[in-house]
DNA sequence: CTGAAAGCGCTTACAG
DNA sequence: CTGAAAGCGCTTACAG
């Protein structure tokens, strides 16, 4: 069996309530039958059961973090920052890969609320009704990245989508491009989806160019709806030179296409993407893209959520555009 | 408070025994009695504390996985397997990303221990022998992915990496190839490094190809890496027509290289990766390289890791060439 | 079928 | 400076 506090206590002969005094460093033993103590435990290599501390300090040290599907490339820079600031802190984090998937992510709820974590951070999931009350339930601090909710007033950290997006297409406008065309997200889509169209249309109003429902193809973030929406918006309008699209993944998509069609990327066609992820620097060519600054908002997600001043605030974050070599100037 | 197992018992007139029992499913209550005690836990909202009960059961339900770099697309693919198949079995999942870092590992390790995970994975590390100490002294199943200790004997699950990539070399000599480069990993790393770099060896042996030091480039599995090496392969050996990459990472870097210097691939440089991540089939060309079946090797990993029979045997998982555009065949 | 009680491994007043 | 004891929220023999 694994030695627990009151075999270092017996052995040291001392009560184990000095042990723990030691252990956690609270007043009341000499030097010597701290050291004593000490090398008691370094002999029997004891070492403190956390489950038993935390179950009467009501107290984990540990969290959880639900995404929609941790092998995004997104979620990978967002995970490295949470578990990076988490580690500094002291803090576990319990990942929960939800698929999406309404029940997965009540189950996962309920285990991290039998768990008793700590806190809980959710990300670039549409918080649904069930999970905002499951969540209240908890009376834990919780904060959203990458997502806002509209009826459960939770901390977020997010980007602001429909600058950012108007700031993308806008810096297509500026390098002379009239005929632009989106890949977006799906307009139910209130926090990734709806937001950017409504950016990028307002660029175009903005500076007095055409807008059509043509002009738009919607995929769902991934490299194949990436693919499918140029196909689509080449068959139906022709004449663009430019393309914003809503994610970096459905960017490379539209690069494939171009690629398959012998279509030059920037010199036929000018394409700007959005997240900013790993990938976007080793395409061919290089990606311009919106600079979603992913892995700090993991990194503040988790400083948010334990932080100690009371009630926290929202975060907007900067964005900016990092310019590589898919998109070119012309006339 | 969160209402606890006695303040059900107590609302519902019965011992927080037969609450217990009824959670637990264990024989010993009426119908009527099991539907009454039903009803008072959804009235008040009752969820069991898993640290409770985890503390008398000795057994969490949560398990541990260490990975040098979590947001790497190895990692993300596996760590995708690993939860899938944990969240099955009903175990949550510690991720711990230790940077290749010995201290922070060790912290892993004794954090792991201390919140009595019930078993640890430990995926790309090479395991030093303070871990495997560590891991011993735990007492608790472990089990390696896409490495292997040779000191501890601990059940492993990865591909043949010798094999794979003798196949992955002579798949291009097949092609007609004849001279062919290497960016391999380092040799010191015996896991990744080495084996693959053998295997090259051999199969240009096998074929009385041309083997010098000049045809190996060294990088460190990453993309810059992979651009530096070949910069480096052409400068010193500038007839080779193929490239085997120890990683597809390295193999992007390759191509990003390539395109950059006009050299077109696969027509003037063919070009194979090993891994098959997610990358692979995006870029231009698609990558033809190795497929490790990493998902699956994740699943099985923890399957392996609370397996109820005996002694666990190690596995070594087939690989295959995914052919896609960046090799061509010659002459 | 049901409950009282001990125990899991700690922390924390309280008393000395 | 130090220890006995209660308590955290459960499970599990044991007795009835």
């Amino acid at each position: 069996m694994k030695p627990t506090i009151s075999d270092v206590a017996k052995k040291a002969g001392v009560s184990i309530a000095t042990v723990s005094r030691i252990l956690n460093r609270l007043p009341g033993y000499t030097e010597e039958t701290r050291k004593a103590v000490l090398n008691v435990i370094r002999e029997i290599g004891y070492k403190p059961n956390a489950i038993a501390r935390g179950l009467v300090k009501k107290h984990t040290y540990t969290m959880g973090v639900l995404l929609p599907n941790i092998s995004s490339r997104l979620a990978s820079a967002l995970l490295k920052g949470i578990e990076d600031a988490a580690h500094r802190l002291g803090y576990s984090v319990i990942i929960c890969n939800t698929d999406n998937d309404g029940r997965r992510t009540v189950e996962y709820l309920n285990v991290l609320a039998e768990k008793q974590v700590d806190g809980i951070i959710i990300a670039s999931e549409w918080l649904k009704d069930a999970y905002g009350e499951a969540l209240l339930a908890m009376k834990i601090p919780v904060v959203l990245v990458l997502t806002v909710s509209y009826r459960f007033q939770i901390p977020y950290i997010k980007v602001d989508d429909k600058q950012a997006a108007y700031q993308a297409t806008k810096y297509l406008i500026e390098k002379g491009h009239k005929e632009i065309g989106m890949i977006g997200g799906s307009v139910q889509d209130i926090i990734a989806g709806l937001p950017r169209i409504e950016g990028y249309k307002q660029a175009l109003a903005d500076y007095n160019l055409t807008i059509t429902d043509d002009r738009i193809a919607f995929g769902n973030f991934a490299y194949e709806s990436g693919i499918r929406c140029m196909d689509e918006l080449f068959q139906k309008v022709p004449e663009i030179t430019a393309v914003f699209a809503a994610s970096d993944e459905m960017a490379l998509g539209a690069l494939s296409f171009a690629f398959r069609k012998g279509i030059k990327v920037p010199d036929d066609l000018s394409i700007i993407g959005y997240d900013d992820t790993q990938d976007a620097e080793m395409t061919i060519p290089p990606l311009t893209t919106v600079h979603q600054p992913v892995y700090e908002m993991g990194k503040k997600s988790v400083e948010m959520l334990f932080s100690t001043k009371g009630a926290v605030e929202s975060i907007i974050m900067p964005h900016y555009i990092v310019e590589r070599d898919s998109v070119k100037k012309i006339n």
